[in-house]
DNA sequence: TACTAAATTTAGTCGTGTCTAATTTATTAA
DNA sequence: TTAATAAATTAGACACGACTAAATTTAGTA
């Protein structure tokens, strides 16, 4: 059996790996809300040979192993199903789904996220956007650019919303700016470092507590 | 905060006390599947004045006090409104929702109690028929009868199914035994061990391992 | 090239919850 | 009333996952 601690560490392993990145113990052990020490204690006890569920390089940094993969896909999917049916079938905010899906995540059956799954109607993308993970784990690669990328005068559809912080998604969430919505980048500061968009027929500012956690499509470049 | 353990001792002291018994610990050992040994060691922590969860007489047996009762109570309400919830939304079969719920019923928030309970209608009958603690902890005191005590010839409502067997609930509902369902018993052998009942224009054997476990109230007494 | 600062790991400790084995207490039958 | 038996408790160990403090390694700078 498989403990929620090691679940869990795999699981954040996973979202900040971000591919196939080599992931440093102290970018861990924030995410894990835990000390270094305690992270490393945990990595040599993962990369041991008979789990080899991550890849060790003593000071460098770790990696998942196909072992480790697997199950942090497995808890991904009860994270990012639990967050939209939270959000479709309960009305749960989207700015709470995420602290509510951390704890559920590691206690569902199997069964009951098929059947979840099937409420949903088999759904590819969470309320943030990011893609979930189907029942054999494959995960499809979304195509978007960093907003900050972005130029003046493009009209852009949000793709996802990378942030969990509870304040930023709730203040997203009002003025209209979450996955699927579209808006308008008016105007780009010097250094990117902060934007003025339409977005329903309303002008907002946003910095860089925002910026770097929005991802889009473009829908139209300017003229 | 309250451990998930902790919070399993108190329901299950609660579930056993049935009232005000006094619970013996080989009892709650046996439900907590753990040794005795292990109770004990929970029981002396519960029962410190710090806590005051539970009254413990060495050799004699434990019993809730209020701080207790408040937590346990807590919990019943999270099981059985997320058994009537994964029932009723999600179509889990009546035998398979109290293992689902044991998990659940440790990690959802009041937020989402609350969702479900309005999403049910504010119920205040599980799918067993065991009464579901309200949001002001309360909880309704049923009116019935032991099926063993029924006499042949009587027609009767199902009130309540106790056990959480698998195999006993499936062959229970397959035959139309769960509450509400209205049948009659045709006869009672010499020492009520085991029933003919008529439920749904067919006649059934009940025997010890379901009778113990079956309460109802009477719909016509015998002619 | 050597030195310093930051990151990482190691060593040792602790709390929680479980276990087995040994002991104590209560109950029942002789 | 006492002896046998069953139940409960105590004593001591262990796994897990966290911590602090100390030592080590790496990387960047003088």
């Amino acid at each position: 059996m498989i403990s929620q601690s090691v679940e869990n560490f795999l699981k954040h392993l996973y979202e900040l790996q971000n591919g196939d990145k080599w992931v440093h113990t102290s970018d861990l052990a924030r995410e894990l809300k835990q000390k270094p020490a305690s992270t490393t204690a945990m990595i040599k006890k993962l990369a041991a040979p008979e789990l080899a569920f991550i890849e060790h390089i003593p000071y460098k940094g770790i990696r998942l192993l196909p072992n480790g993969e697997m199950i942090a896909l497995e808890v991904v999917r009860h994270h990012r199903l639990i967050e939209l049916y939270l959000s479709k079938a309960l009305g749960v905010p989207w700015d709470q789904v995420h602290d509510e899906a951390e704890k559920l995540e590691h206690v569902i059956s199997e069964d009951l996220e098929q059947r979840m799954a099937d409420a949903l109607g088999n759904p590819t993308i969470d309320p943030h956007g990011a893609p979930i993970p189907g029942p054999d784990l494959k995960i499809l690669k979304l195509d978007s650019t960093p907003l900050s990328e972005i130029e003046a005068g493009t009209t852009v559809r949000v793709v996802e919303v990378y942030d969990h912080n509870a304040e930023l998604l709730r203040y997203l969430g009002n003025i209209g700016l979450y996955p699927d919505a579209e808006f308008t980048v008016l105007e780009k500061e010097e250094f990117g470092n902060s934007l003025v968009i339409e977005i329903n027929n309303a002008t907002h500012n946003l910095g860089e507590n925002a910026i770097p956690y929005v991802s889009v499509a473009e829908v139209k470049k300017p003229a």
